[in-house]
DNA sequence: CCGACTTTTCAGAAATTTCTGAAGAGTCGG
DNA sequence: CCGACTCTTCAGAAATTTCTGAAAAGTCGG
């Protein structure tokens, strides 16, 4: 039980935490290894080692980590390894992709006021439920600026 | 191609939404039942109808949509058939919902910290994760009230 | 270019999640 | 209380998601 046993298990609850916030299971594992190393950047070797998981597995956790823009492939100084670290908005940015979600509930709700007439129930509610997701869009922009500038 | 059909086809459209936003599948297209119903309220059974569910799958859906707080049972006026309708602050209920996994998150955060020094990478990373959520959770209620004073 | 090493891809396997159907519990009118 | 109807529970089935292992592709030093 020693600190290695710890961080293991803390990064490995901190997995289950992001699996609930809407990660994939071994890209939230794999975001684990990246908060809890000790070095700048880790290879894809050295996290497939630390899960015990298959080098295809972290492949695929990897890209995805990449695509929604949670970690940085690092220019490698002569390496035939390739480098991956945390991008240092990450947090911001896995908040950030809400944005496509409401943008979406946003779509989902006009698309459906388009199909009712005004005097409907559904018609009130799909509005109503149009109203909160436009407001919260316009929230985030000024929230995020906040955050900058509270860090800057 | 009439009404009846392109609002089935918005609902479940919405659905499909619902889920990306976590929720799960039958729980997601019972909730487009609630926003598309031109009824003022609807009866387990209705819902089975309209989704060509099981009743035991929307018996569980409305269970969990109860939970979290999106819909809510009806004094039923003499009938043997509970009556649910979408609760008025459904969507900021969802929202909210969020600050579970806010918290969850700040947690983690914080029992990583723990095992690490201060020096150490992974401590820096760690308190900054812990510092993104802990803004955030404390943005929330503002938020909230900004958006009820907006409506009220 | 070659050889050694690493990453990516992908079909099939494994695990997990989700749904159904039937039995049982609960409720209301009579 | 009884009978009719509705809702809930839960074990097993179905569907979906996720992981693995091996082959292919890519990359760098020499």
């Amino acid at each position: 039980m020693n600190d290695r046993y710890e961080h293991w298990q803390a990064a490995e609850r901190l997995a289950l935490t992001l699996i609930q916030g809407g990660l994939q299971r071994m890209a939230a594992r794999t975001l684990a290894v990246f908060l809890f190393t000790d070095q700048e950047s880790v290879t894809a070797g050295e996290i497939a080692g630390q899960l015990e998981a298959s080098a295809g597995s972290v492949s695929g956790a990897i890209k995805s980590l990449l695509t929604v823009g949670l970690i940085e492939r690092l220019p490698s100084p002569g390496s035939r390894r390739e480098h991956y670290r945390l991008r240092d908005d990450a947090w911001a940015t896995l908040f950030t992709g809400q944005n496509t979600v409401i943008q979406a509930m946003l779509q989902a709700a006009a698309a459906g006021i388009a199909t009712t007439d005004e005097g409907d129930p559904a018609h009130q509610r799909l509005t109503q439920m149009h109203a909160f997701y436009d407001f919260l869009l316009g929230e985030i922009p000024a929230l995020l600026h906040r955050w900058h500038q509270q860090t800057g």
